[in-house]
DNA sequence: TTAGTGACAGGCA
DNA sequence: CTGCCTGCCACTA
């Protein structure tokens, strides 16, 4: 396993529920910058073998642009579940849920 | 081992 | 706002 997967389904783990976080940030986070695209890649192949709630991540506009269209459904139908607001072209409002981790208080997870 | 792919992001027109 | 091109790097066969 990767350090920068490990980081990225633990980062993904760590979001609360009502919150959303892009694709970039948490490549950024995890340790690439650039890795936006991995962490879609470790989602999508990983989310078959860990449960991660990939349903809270979504691309810089904050649209769920997921390619099967019945995981977008289902993305969509767990976030208005959990208080998010999705407009009719599947996309949420960052200003208001996009979640930002804090500075760790200790210890590491 | 190598080659190809992709739930994206960012810059530019 | 939309569309096109490039970079990026872990995953799969």
């Amino acid at each position: 396993m990767k350090p920068f997967t490990a980081e990225t389904i633990k980062i993904i783990k760590q979001i609360p529920a009502g919150y959303v976080m892009t694709y970039g940030q948490v490549a950024e986070y995890a340790g690439s910058k650039r890795g936006a695209r991995q962490v879609a890649r470790i989602l999508h192949s990983m989310s078959k073998k860990y449960e991660l709630p990939w349903h809270r991540v979504v691309n810089r506009s904050g649209e769920i642009v997921i390619q099967a269209e019945a995981g977008a459904i289902t993305q969509r139908y767990m976030l208005e579940d959990e208080g998010i607001e999705v407009d009719a072209n599947g996309r949420v409002d960052l200003k208001k849920y996009q979640y930002k981790r804090e500075k760790r208080h200790g210890g590491d997870e």
